[in-house]
DNA sequence: GAGTGCTGCGACAACTAATGCCGCATGAAA
DNA sequence: TTTCATGCGGCATTAGTTGTCGCAGCACTC
């Protein structure tokens, strides 16, 4: 592909090739890799290069207890080509606030070396030497945050690469109905992000229908013997949509119509929810009329509870009678005398 | 700091100063850069090295319209050393799926160059062509996502660079109230994204008081010439809490307690709302005691009304009697006949 | 319009580094 | 023990790198 003859460049694709810690390389393999890249040396060569040049000036490890050398870079390194500008770092550190509350631990580290970069980066600029930045950044969730699901690490690397190079997996899943860990090989076809669980879509072995795995139940994974199998009528946003998790209610978006309060309307303005949406003051006490085109579902709806007294859904009348009744029962639910419980 | 006499790292940091495609660097400038590092070479070796090795193997473009050549990167390349695993690709990939909704778009955007690797590796896994991992990886938001306020990419640029190198700026802000353009000086002190809105924090030149600017408000934003001016008491955290964002009730945490219906306690195990929490089985029909440890904000009581029906809170008292009577309120408003729209 | 300074570029020679090859040492497997 | 795979030092050859010089274009000044 490149010329042979372009040190620098067969530098970087060495560089490249060498993983991050918990990976490993050995010296015959890299030959091999560079041969398939175009780069034809000498076993000598790669050896000077890994242990005389590259060693040095990168932070670059060396398992030589076995004697096919193995390298690795250290685990928290990390290099941007260009280099990260203040901008970019800034965003960085933002995005780590977000999905900390977002995604499991274990995935978020997956990135920790690209977050502590964009910190390295910001600690070096206020030359006296306080991270000021660290005081002056915050990202504040919408909505609750809950606390993400614990992930097995491997669990997560495996089900990645699984899904991404459709190899089928051997799983040991712990059943949230009996509580009991089942042996199972899957054949994943999807993954879905959601609150602060993660699901895995897939097909057991032998079966037609489509599952969903909690990513957290699942305590062990390998890639099985078995070769994977596809579904060629899968379509995951059509599977979203048809309600597997609880989300869409009706296929087709509406129109709602209500009635706002000043600071809503504000909101609003500002952060619609949809593109199609218009705002209008109503003629007394600050109240606004809102028209806004949306999705049907529960996304909207719980948005619209949350609002509580802020806002008066006129339209859909469904959906108007779902947060009266909502509320009725809400009140119901309160006038008892709290304790014993009982049907509803 | 390093041997001048190495040629591989020299082109390494020459690589990582020159900036990507909006910003630009000129050939002076560099070898200043470069012999503020060590490495004294003349001025041709460095136009060589950008203008015969660099840019031949690199997508680096130069813009020779005026005579100190400036060099740049281009836009969209990114590479990683070490290099993307297939994991951390897909990180990437549900990370943007959440950012695009909670981040301005100019601002997840500085990091598309990022994502695009992620995407270029994923989609050089599957050798049939077919890109599937596009079609198989989902991110659902945890809330209801407004559209992102509009924030101009400059703007986003001159304040994160003021606010971290700490420069006052002069801005063009559109006021919420009046809707008129003024020009102000502000000293920045931080930024808190919430929602899908990003607001500086920051004082007027010549005041005191700490103010909140949306980002998406102001017009436009230079460096300015007034030299910035510190707030030695500015706490970021302490300021959030002090309910300046609307969020924060009381400073302590109080103990939820509440019946709760059995999809919400399995959505708790899972994702709990706080580490320290504990849910117990009820004798009959199907319900759970709920005891957490949680803070006593906004946040959590939405997410109360949110799961209406699903969750009867009995402690704090103060929350339940806020739960009632919002529920009160909406049944009031529901039950009149609202505008012009009537009962159905 | 000539002078001046800055920058880019081609050429060249001296120098330095990179490469492939050889032989030897080591340790594990046969 | 032998054999094989691998690492490592050394060496001669080859290839690349570097500073220097001279020239040319351009903007700016006087």
């Amino acid at each position: 592909m490149s010329d042979a003859r372009d040190t620098l460049f067969r530098y970087l694709t060495l560089l490249q090739l060498i993983p991050r810690s918990p990976g490993r390389i050995s010296t015959p393999v890299l030959k091999e890799k560079l041969a398939d890249r175009g780069f034809h040396i000498d076993t000598r060569s790669l050896q000077r290069d890994l242990g005389q040049k590259l060693s040095t000036q990168f932070p670059i490890g060396c398992d030589d207890s076995q004697k096919p050398y193995r390298w690795y870079f250290d685990r928290d390194f990390q290099c941007h080509l260009p280099a990260l500008d203040v901008p970019s770092a800034l965003t960085l550190v933002l995005a780590e606030e977000y999905l900390k509350g977002l995604l499991p631990p274990v995935v978020v580290g997956q990135l920790s070396a690209h977050f502590n970069d964009a910190r390295q980066l910001l600690d070096g600029l206020t030359s006296n030497g306080l991270s000021k930045w660290a005081r002056c950044v915050r990202a504040i969730p919408n909505g609750k945050a809950l606390i993400p699901a614990e992930l097995n690490e491997e669990t997560w690397q495996t089900v990645a690469e699984a899904l991404l190079e459709q190899k089928a997996i051997d799983v040991t899943y712990l059943s949230r109905t009996s509580g009991t860990k089942k042996p199972l090989t899957l054949h994943p076809q999807g993954i879905v992000s959601r609150h602060s669980a993660t699901y895995l879509l897939a097909h057991v072995d032998g079966f037609e229908d489509l599952r969903q795995f909690a990513l957290h139940r699942i305590k062990h994974a390998t890639f099985s013997q078995r070769t994977w199998q596809a579904r060629d009528d899968f379509d995951i946003d059509h599977y979203i949509q048809s309600g597997a998790f609880g989300y869409r209610q009706g296929p087709e978006d509406v129109v709602l119509e209500a009635e706002i309060a000043r600071p809503v309307a504000w909101l609003l303005q500002e952060t619609p929810l949809s593109d199609q949406q218009t705002i209008e003051a109503l003629p007394d006490s600050g109240w606004y009329r809102l028209t806004a085109l949306v999705p049907d579902d529960q996304q909207t709806l719980w948005w619209l509870m949350g609002m509580s007294t802020n806002v008066k859904v006129l339209a859909p009348s469904t959906w108007r009678e779902t947060l009266k009744a909502n509320a009725a029962q809400v009140l119901a639910n309160y006038q008892n005398t709290p304790g014993t419980s009982d049907t509803n």
